[in-house]
DNA sequence: ACATTAAGTGATT
DNA sequence: AATCACTTAATGT
């Protein structure tokens, strides 16, 4: 197994090995799920390439976008609900095509308490997700759609490393758990302001963005 | 040319 | 900000 250049900077050679040792390499397709609601965890994902969507599905079936989950990181969700064995609360969409290796949370265990490393590796990625869900939690709670619908844009073209969005105002909508409506007229509005060029499926973001 | 789907818009709540 | 009802524009067959 192949473990790329970057996590030689993020871990100690030793625990490197053991990743090659107890991992799994895996890629999952664009679209596909890596985990539902209600799964029980019993592995640690570790994405290599390629992004992971993790949202929440309320009972209408509309998703809140919780966050991504990049090359190099892990999911925090996963970590929380790992430690005792507990059930998904949430959906893991590929957003793209993926790579990832899976440990065996067994195997996690016993890196926390010996590898210094793993152990600031897992509490790095939680503090991230931390500080940015209080963020979303912060503009759910002030109600700034437009607010809200820019931060997804600007997340998008991140990670799609592309100031083109591929998307239709209708799956912008859905993610925002909004009408679709409301995203062409506040997408008008960024229109308006030189912010953005508006296509059909499709999104260009400006410098000014 | 026609049907389908995405996007734009005024009016209403 | 959401919904309705309708128009216009883009795209597929």
């Amino acid at each position: 197994m192949h473990i790329p250049e970057h996590f030689n900077t993020l871990f100690e050679p030793e625990l490197i090995r053991e990743i090659e040792q107890n991992g799994r390499f895996m890629t999952v397709h664009a679209g596909d799920a890596i985990l539902q609601p209600k799964q029980l965890i019993k592995h640690i994902p570790l994405i290599l390439s390629g992004s992971v969507k993790v949202t929440r599905l309320d009972d209408d079936g509309r998703e809140i976008l919780l966050y991504y989950v990049n090359p190099f990181e892990s999911c925090a969700m996963t970590f929380t609900c790992c430690m005792q064995l507990q059930e998904s609360e949430i959906l893991a969409i590929a957003e793209e095509d993926v790579e990832l290796i899976v440990v065996p949370i067994k195997i996690m265990d016993t890196w926390m308490v010996k590898f210094p490393s793993w152990k600031s590796f897992v509490m790095k990625t939680m503090h991230q997700r931390f500080n940015e869900m209080l963020k979303t939690i912060d503009q759910l709670a002030f109600q700034k759609l437009d607010e809200r619908l820019i931060h997804f844009l600007k997340e998008k073209s991140k990670t799609t490393k592309s100031s083109l969005i591929n998307l239709s105002h209708e799956q912008i909508a859905t993610q925002l758990a909004t009408s679709r409506v409301v995203i062409s007229r506040l997408l008008k509005v960024l229109e308006n302001d030189r912010k953005v060029i508006l296509y059909r499926n499709q999104i260009k973001l400006l410098r000014e963005f």
